[in-house]
DNA sequence: ATGATTTGTCATCGC
DNA sequence: CTGCGATGACAAATC
């Protein structure tokens, strides 16, 4: 009770004295203004304001339910659970005295030292310690608490650190399109299916929630982390293993990929692919064969629509309305289609300003480098400057390697394969002009348009599977319920709200940043906060007004802040004074609630006062014209025997007693209220994410058409080589040449290949047209 | 001073 | 039926 006080007391006393034996400038002012938090945590522990979520969870798990210092009256508090419940609340709000001292000694050089980070060093400090005491699931859930406190962000950061999801996501995608090209990593198809998309997101909103909300950063970098976990699930590494050496493992894997891509079929692993592929490259040597090999010449090219494969026809439809803008120019189309994504809001949203750049510039493929230098940075924030140094150090390299990375992808890993490098770029387009041969007739009309219109449809068609997909699983997943669930229990453990009181008590301010944050960290803050902490913090005040603490208080905030509204001032007061009514018996603070002695002066007494009406709601006001004997934090937040309890040892007439189930209700209401807002804020936010995710999709799916569009041009004009020397070895009777205007190689169904005048080639190729058509219809 | 946003409150519904 | 939470709607407070 009263050791509360001193302690808080004589820490300020003793870090001062320790600060000036140190030889350090006792600057209270600069102190507080630039460490007020840190100085707060080190003497209170963290305080609710600085990090709610933290505090909240830690008293979640230390203190579950009905352990609020707060509603410990003395008649409770000499049982043993409340015993235990205060000594915990004790050890939170009060650091030893010589463990303070030892704090300080080690933080106030490296706070002059730093100057203006010093406050992360002590959060990051404090808050290691709680997350020992509470488990690894706060670091996490804190590092998704925006509240706007960067300085818990840095430290939290660690956990999140800025990345962009998008570059780390086409990082993973382009990555998953290698696998699917290899045949010896084949395990990485999980990032194709949506149900450990699913997982995913779940491990998503089990580290963010609804954190990254606005502040982007930590929540972007938290997804991050989960999809580099992703990742790991697919290489079937576990994920911690893989957290630090991320971006090792991922340059490695793009070598690797790129290697593989070159020893490997482009097409070896592709479902949609692998047949006609194969086919053509068994038809490739056979030119010197008898017809019959040949065969396969057209039949891939032939099939092509008609494939039994729908997903290749998909693709080719795809890829056809990729033609389009692809061939206008054929490096850059990726990188435009690509720079589309990127461009819209969310991306950019969620994206931060340094890895902005990179979506912009980076053409598809290259997106996997700035996921590297992303994931780099995410998993070594332990140094802050490491993550800048890395990301400012891949940020250039990574446009340059984009390109270079790009036309190795377009060029080698599709068509380098089969062609000579100077095909690749440029045969593709030439090739058809080149060679006005029946093929490139058949394949241009008969495949190509039909793809193209399917393609529109299915372009179209596609998406919405997806988003519904997606859609059904965030809802699944979502936080809401979850945070719903978990928010009551928040409320109920009574611990938590008088810590975080002193943060939300600074209402207009601490609880809009707090509405903002994550679902998880919503659940923590929300409950205890908003309206215990008014009550306590008026009743409070008051008291302390009456010992004579006020003043103190005052000319603290004044000496720290300009000005005192704000929440670094406040929640400050608000905890100190919490501190304080702990430790006050029930009559105790009955008589801080009636008007205080006049044993201070007027001026600041009566600016206090004001300044405490201020903070007290409408119900506290009323509470205490009423003459209620307890806190509204009691009576909001009792379970309903303690309450009814409560309310059994006091005569109470019956406005009073009605009184109080209004403010009961009323308070209840308000948490519930904060819980709905930030449900619906969750809620929107989960679903900018899935917008998100969908734009990445379809980014991905682009970059997807664009590559197979690429190998299908390829293909074509390697059949078309490919026919044209077969044909021009074809002699008649004579030994003469045939005329290739009036002749051409016609490839039968079952397989045989025919020469036939070339007027009835063009019917069949007509017929051929037709078929699938029809066959739509 | 005004509009936008946040926050508190009430009414209501459903569990 | 009561208590409680969720939520839409409105008003007050705040920015």
């Amino acid at each position: 009770m009263l050791s509360l006080k001193k302690y808080l007391t004589e820490g300020l006393l003793q870090f001062t004295i320790l600060l000036s034996l140190i030889g350090v400038r006792v600057d209270v002012d600069t102190y507080l203004t630039s460490q007020l938090p840190p100085l707060r945590e080190i003497i209170l522990g963290p305080s609710s304001a600085y990090t709610q979520t933290q505090f909240h969870n830690l008293r979640n798990t230390l203190d579950g339910y009905g352990i609020h210092p707060k509603s410990i009256d003395l008649d409770n508090y000499f049982t043993a659970r409340r015993l235990l419940s205060q000594v915990r609340a004790l050890d939170r709000f009060q650091v030893p005295t010589t463990e303070v001292n030892a704090w300080l000694v080690h933080r106030d050089p490296e706070g002059s030292v730093s100057g203006s980070q010093p406050s992360s060093g002590l959060a990051l400090e404090s808050s290691s310690g709680l997350q020992d005491v509470t488990g690894p699931d706060n670091g996490v859930r804190e590092s998704e608490t925006e509240q706007g406190f960067s300085e818990d962000l840095e430290d939290l950061g660690a956990v999140a650190p800025p990345v962009s999801g998008d570059l780390t996501k086409e990082d993973i995608d382009l990555i998953d399109i290698l696998w699917r090209q290899d045949i010896d990593l084949g395990a990485g198809r999980e990032i194709f299916d949506y149900s450990h998309r699913q997982k995913e997101q779940d491990v998503d909103k089990e580290l963010q929630d609804g954190a990254e909300q606005e502040d982007t950063w930590p929540g972007e970098g938290a997804e991050a982390l989960a999809r580099n976990l992703l990742v790991d699930g697919e290489t079937g590494e576990s994920f911690p293993a893989q957290v630090p050496g991320g971006e090792d493992q991922t340059a490695l894997s793009l070598e690797e990929c790129l290697r593989l891509l070159e020893a490997t079929c482009p097409f070896g692993e592709n479902a949609e692919f692998p047949a006609d592929i194969s086919s053509i490259t068994e038809a490739v040597p056979s030119e010197s064969e008898p017809p019959g090999l040949q065969n396969n010449l057209l039949s891939p090219l032939l099939t092509g629509t008609e494939s039994p494969f729908d997903l290749e026809q998909q693709w080719q439809d795809l890829m056809s309305i990729m033609e389009m803008q692809a061939m206008e120019v054929n490096t850059s189309t990726s990188e435009i289609l690509y720079d589309a994504p990127p461009g819209d809001p969310l991306s950019t949203n969620y994206s931060l300003a340094p890895n902005t750049p990179i979506n912009q510039n980076v053409s598809l493929h290259q997106a996997s480098l700035g996921g590297c230098s992303q994931d780099f940075s995410l998993f070594s924030p332990e140094v802050e400057s490491l993550p800048v140094a890395g990301s400012s150090t891949l940020l250039p390299l990574v446009p340059s390697n984009s390109t270079s990375l790009n036309s190795t992808f377009g060029s080698t890993n599709l068509a380098g394969l089969f062609f000579p490098p100077q095909l690749n770029g440029t045969a593709n387009d030439t090739a058809g002009p080149e060679l006005p041969d029946p093929l490139g007739g058949l394949l241009d009309e008969a495949m190509l348009d039909e793809i193209s219109l399917m393609d529109l449809a299915i372009e179209e068609g596609f998406n919405p599977v997806q988003a519904s997909q997606l859609e059904e699983e965030f809802d699944s997943d979502s936080g809401l319920s979850l945070d719903s669930s978990h928010s009551p229990s928040s409320l109920s453990s009574s611990e938590g709200s008088s810590s975080s009181s002193s943060s939300s008590s600074s209402s207009s301010s601490s609880s809009s940043s707090s509405t903002s944050s994550s679902a998880s960290s919503s659940f923590s803050e929300e409950g205890a906060v908003g309206y215990s902490s008014d009550s306590e913090t008026l009743d409070l005040e008051e008291a302390e007004g009456a010992v004579g603490y006020q003043p103190e208080y005052s000319k603290f905030c004044r000496m720290s802040y300009q000005d005192p509204s704000q929440l670094s001032c406040l929640p400050y007061l608000e905890h100190v004074g919490h501190n304080h009514t702990y430790n006050m018996a029930p009559s105790a603070l009955d008589s801080a609630d009636l008007p205080p002695p006049s044993t201070l002066k007027k001026g600041s007494k009566e600016k206090q006062t004001d300044f405490l009406d201020k903070q007290m709601s409408r119900d506290e006001h009323r509470a205490r014209a009423m003459k209620i004997p307890f806190t509204n934090d009691k009576i909001i937040n009792l379970p309903v025997e303690e309450f009814n309890e409560l309310l059994s040892k006091y005569q109470l007439s019956e406005a009073q007693l009605s009184l109080i189930r209004d403010i009961r209700r009323r308070g209840k209401n308000k948490m519930a209220a904060q819980n709905c807002r930030k449900r619906k804020l969750d809620t929107i936010l989960n679903l900018e994410r899935d917008v998100e995710d969908l734009q990445r999709d379809k980014a991905r799916l682009l970059r997807e058409k664009v590559e197979f569009l690429r190998s299908l041009r390829q293909m074509k004009q390697k059949v078309q080589s490919l026919y044209q020397e077969v044909f021009g070895r074809l002699r008649d009777e004579n030994g003469r040449p045939y005329s290739p205007s009036q002749y051409a190689l016609q490839y039968a169904g079952d397989g045989s290949v025919l020469l036939i005048p070339r007027t009835l080639a063009d019917q069949q190729a007509r017929r051929q047209e037709r078929k699938p058509k029809d066959r739509r219809k």
